[in-house]
DNA sequence: TGACGTCACTTGTCCTGACGAGTTATGAGT
DNA sequence: ACTCATAACTCGTCAGGACAAGTGACGTCA
């Protein structure tokens, strides 16, 4: 590199480099880069060094790469997704949650059985290998084409104890919320918010670009005596989607206390 | 490689190889994978194409790689970091939202005036370049050493109209929260979860290892006339942390409506 | 015994060279 | 004017080589 010496290896020297120069506006939003072989003569280093500092600046997720054409600017726009809850205390004690959002379900769900692993296993309060049904559903958001995974994890000594549940595990969510309402349940929620990268199936069935995180929203369904009845899992892309929580009090509720972070 | 032809290129083959490996068992979460060299000589590759085929891995998260001692399967351990959100509503009305972790403060806050940006204004309802008094803290869990990166943003004109906001704007999110409360403001809170990949600074100020999303929370306080006064921004890497929202209707609440993902 | 230097291992960086594959503009032929 | 093959660009893949830098074990020397 002609350039003044940074910290660290030549290749990140060049990526700092280019960083700058997309933070500083000399690239815009959407414009393409200049080309490996344009990048090589600049810094005067091998295209090696130019592909490493690429692959750095893909991985920060602030350029895209596109096989034949150049590198471009990711634009930063706000996700298209955005999942509500709602946590309303309207009048009569009722209780509200809510989407905001129309799903279509571009196929048909599938539905298997399967067996719990140690990780849903744990969120059922349930061992490893105990029976369950499970129904994979690929929604879409026909607004914009954002995609979302959707798996409903019900195990068998649940689906056993509901009428017409066991014959039919491919419902909706809210249907299989009414039947254990119907049952005598008293219904609770918990929501479990984490975020990792995605596995190649996961890529490619939501259609991610590059050091595109997904997030993954488990929802499980508690029932009288607060056990877990069901577990739902939501997938999607966390360039498009986000998760918003509404925390209502009433006019009454003015009094509130503990940490808060 | 001396296996069967997958689809995709010599490095992606390797990796699937790697990768079942790894899913199957034959390396345990923990457990040292083959050298460099060994993997050469096990797939008859060339070494660019091993390390291309590590570099897929370890943008998956899958694995990690340390200089001079070599890859290892990464842990996929439950989250050291749980932040509860609890919304009861138990007897009298009464409104509770809590967090479950004991934060430590390392430094001391970070305090200065700035102005908001094209993204904050737009969640406190206000333009770009308003004059706004920020508060950078860095998290500790003492317990697993874990950090956030915590982020108060509160606009001049809400500090102004609140007694001894102004002049110590670097209060603790309750202590803030009570104020505005003795201010006659009605509060509620609304919580957006997003995810994405570090920025560098990011990285290094949350000790981030490979392919790890940060989490970003970003809770704004509304007061009366739905008024949004503050902004709270948490900032924390996704292979810790993990966000829990309880949904709790009391004993007379069985009714529920609407659509539910 | 203890301290320390050396060496063999690991991954990191950087180079040269070559060809494959996708995209687009150019221009010849119809 | 239109079609379509070609060429010239782009990034993707793969080879082989060389040296730097981090790690840990081993053996030597005090």
């Amino acid at each position: 590199m002609s350039e003044i010496q940074r910290p660290g290896a030549l290749y990140q020297q060049v990526a700092a480099a280019i960083r700058e120069a997309i933070l500083s506006g000399e690239f815009t939003a959407g414009a393409p880069l200049p080309s490996e072989t344009q990048l090589i003569a600049r810094y005067q280093v091998s295209r090696p060094t130019v592909r490493n500092a690429i692959a750095a600046l893909r991985a920060e997720g602030l350029i895209e790469v596109r096989h034949g054409k150049g590198s471009f600017v990711r634009t930063t726009g706000t996700p298209a997704l955005t999942i509500n809850r709602r946590v309303t205390r309207s009048r009569g004690g009722q209780f509200t949650s809510a989407d905001g959002i129309e799903w279509t379900t571009a196929e048909a769900p599938a539905v298997f059985r399967s067996h719990t692993t140690q990780a849903t296993g744990a969120l059922l309060g349930l061992d490893a290998e105990e029976a369950v049904f499970v129904c994979d559903r690929l929604l879409t958001d026909p607004a914009t084409g954002t995609r979302a995974l959707h798996r409903t994890t019900i195990p068998f000594e649940v689906a056993e104890g509901i009428d017409t549940l066991a014959e039919a595990p491919d419902r909706e969510p809210d249907a299989i919320y009414a039947l254990l309402s119907e049952a005598g349940h008293t219904l609770w929620w918990s929501e479990t918010v984490r975020a990792r990268m995605p596995l190649p199936d996961e890529r490619t069935a939501l259609q991610l670009p590059d050091a595109t995180p997904v997030m993954h929203l488990a929802r499980i369904t508690h029932g009288t005596d607060d056990r877990p009845l069901i577990l739902e899992e939501l997938r999607a892309g966390a360039d498009r989607a986000q998760l918003v929580y509404r925390i209502t009090a009433d006019k009454a509720a003015a009094t509130r206390s503990s940490r808060n972070a």
